[in-house]
RNA sequence: GCACCCGUAGCUCAGCCUGGAUAGAGCAACUCCCUCCUAAGGCGUAGGUCGUAGGUUCAAAUCCUACCGGGUGCGCCA
């Protein structure tokens, strides 16, 4: 699109690459399509950028332009709108469900370790996060023609479940657990956590990891509680994985990374432990064996990180995990790139920040804050129930599916429009808000056009005779959308989807309000417009795991 | 103590990577618009020393340095 306006510039005497790298897309649209600065040229030319703008715009050929003028400093060129809202439109209706997509990522494959939940907690919100953005980053990848593995890697092992048996012995019985097991297990461990088990815990850790049979009992207990309510709660969701792994079936290949370890000349005894020294890289000390000889959470990686490049043959694996986890990818990847894997340059830690509630403060599972991710669906489920109540009159089915796709776009949304790296606040009045920058509003939009598609049959030819301000603007936003992928993509930035559509619907939205569809002169045209907007709206929710329905 | 992240409107956040035209939204406040395709919407008003101080530049919220405030992490948790 930028090829015509970067032959007009030609005369400047820059190169091509000079001027691509110069133009603009302005942000306000009263400057045009794209726009040209000229204060550069200033200092070669030794004239004013104003006088250099005014002088260009003369003897740019301004041919396939609607309009090419100097403002200020700068070149403003502004597209033919009837070209361009046909090649759009047309490209749209045509592509549907791909329109955006490309093949940029054929043949690859990405690995995507997310959600990962503590198996010996409730499912909180602080997995909600990974699940959320993982899921979201996976379908952006795929929409770029990557294969995408997403590996569900269960927290399954370690010392908490020392702590959980150690609180179970003290306090627990079966009975109490099968009653409402996941607010028992928490018990348990906040019984089993407290300081005066450390040692106990560890030792039970320890004969678990050695095969103890009461150990191993109790483990699988817990773990298939767990997980049957885990299931429940990504069916919710709407998010699935293609492999459901764990720590646990690591536990016999830990010998075998840690041999290799020795043989690399990168383990060394401390205090009884053992380790790998990355003070070099001022990454301080990863403890691989406890003094005890009980495995940690980095040797499990690092055989995990082995085995899935093995398996996978990955171009790429990310870690969607919390930003408090940096230094342990840090250390994880720098200790596979000393052991001699090149491909430790292909493992990104996708962090993100925590969630805070309202108080500016983290959630946290010892202060009793947890919020149960149950809770949290059944109750913004039971928000967007009312609601609909209030305009609608439903049967228990539909409005329990349409109260279910309500509440997953306010929290997807509510997530996904923040910057991923960065800690947010968690406040479910906000994302359920049915009005404003919500998910509902993106859903609301989608209803408003599906409605006027319902009611008219669509031709396929639409002839423009005029393109007005609204119509304009929507139909500048529909076609940013492949390059809003493409960065997305780039920048692992689900936020960049959510913000353009939310950007969208609030053209259509100003389109709907000021722009008569069904009985117009342009019906024909409009009804196209229309068709497009829920077309894109559409794919854009779907990068974003956003189910759409037709009417709200 | 060291390392990393954040500080933009009363509140929640975009924008920062890749410096450019009057710093954008939403909520809350105050108005206006349903004889018209879903008012869960739209138009408008008000609200800003972009943490502070320097520096680089024709141009800084954006890049660099220092400082202040908040968060996170730093060997036997994950």
């Amino acid at each position: 699109m930028s090829a015509s306006v970067i032959n007009a510039l030609k005369l400047t005497g820059l190169s091509e690459e000079e001027i691509e790298k110069l133009i603009e897309r302005p942000k306000d649209q009263t400057h045009g399509d794209f726009a040209f600065p000229c204060f550069t040229l200033a200092k070669t030319m030794k004239k004013s950028p104003v006088h250099i703008a005014q002088d260009l715009v003369k003897r740019i050929d301004k041919d396939g332009f609607e309009k090419v003028e100097a403002v200020g400093p700068y070149i403003n060129f502004f597209l033919d709108s009837k070209k361009l809202a046909n090649n759009i439109l047309n490209k749209i209706m045509k592509e549907k469900k791909k329109y955006g997509s490309n093949s940029s990522g054929k043949g690859k494959t990405i690995v995507i370790d997310m959600s990962s939940p503590n198996i010996a907690k409730p499912f909180g919100i602080g997995h909600l996060r990974s699940t959320i953005i993982g899921n979201s980053i996976s379908e952006i990848k795929k929409f770029e023609s990557y294969k995408t593995v997403k590996i569900n890697y269960l927290g399954d092992w370690g010392t908490q479940f020392g702590k959980m048996i150690v609180g179970y012995k003290k306090f627990g019985n079966e009975k109490d657990l099968r009653k409402d097991p996941i607010k028992y297990m928490l018990q348990l461990y906040v019984e089993g956590n407290k300081e005066e088990y450390e040692q106990e815990a560890r030792d039970w850790f320890r004969k678990l990891e050695d095969g103890n049979k009461e150990a191993t009992r109790l483990w699988k207990m817990f773990k298939e509680i767990s997980l049957k309510n885990f299931n429940a709660i990504y069916k919710k969701l709407g998010v699935e994985f293609d492999v459901i792994s764990g720590e646990s079936l690591y536990n016999k290949k830990m010998d075998k990374l840690v041999i290799e370890l020795e043989k690399k000349g990168l383990l060394e005894r401390n205090d009884g432990a053992l380790i790998v020294d990355l003070n070099k890289e001022g990454l301080g000390v990863a403890l691989i064996k406890k003094t005890d000889g009980a495995t940690l959470y980095i040797t499990r990686d690092l055989a995990v990180a082995i085995d899935r490049c093995n398996n996978y043959k990955f171009s790429q694996m990310l870690y969607e995990v919390g930003q408090e986890q940096k230094l342990h990818f840090k250390q994880l990847f720098t200790i596979l790139d000393k052991m001699g894997y090149t491909w430790a340059k292909n493992c990104v830690h996708v962090e993100h920040g925590l969630y805070l509630d309202q108080d500016g403060k983290k959630f946290s599972t010892r202060k009793g804050k947890t919020v149960l991710m149950e809770e949290i669906l059944e109750e913004t489920i039971e928000l967007a129930k009312s609601e609909i109540k209030k305009r609608d009159n439903l049967e228990e089915n539909e409005l329990n599916e349409r109260a279910r796709k309500i509440a997953i776009a306010s929290i997807f949304y509510g997530d996904l429009k923040n910057h991923r790296a960065y800690d947010m606040v968690f406040d479910l009045e906000r994302f359920i808000s049915f009005e404003g920058d919500t998910g509902p509003y993106l859903l609301y939009s989608l209803a408003r056009a599906n409605s006027m598609l319902e009611k008219v049959k669509i031709s396929k030819n639409f002839k423009i005779t005029s393109v007005d301000n609204y119509e304009r603007k929507l139909i500048n936003e529909l076609s940013n959308f492949p390059e809003i992928v493409v960065s997305a993509s780039k920048e692992l930035s689900p936020s960049s989807i959510a913000h353009y559509a939310y950007n969208l619907a609030q053209k259509f939205n100003e389109f709907y309000h000021s722009c008569q569809v069904i009985g117009s002169k342009e019906e024909k045209f409009r009804l196209a417009i229309v068709k497009s907007f829920a077309q894109v709206l559409q794919n854009a929710l779907h990068l974003l795991g956003i189910p759409t329905l037709k009417k709200m």
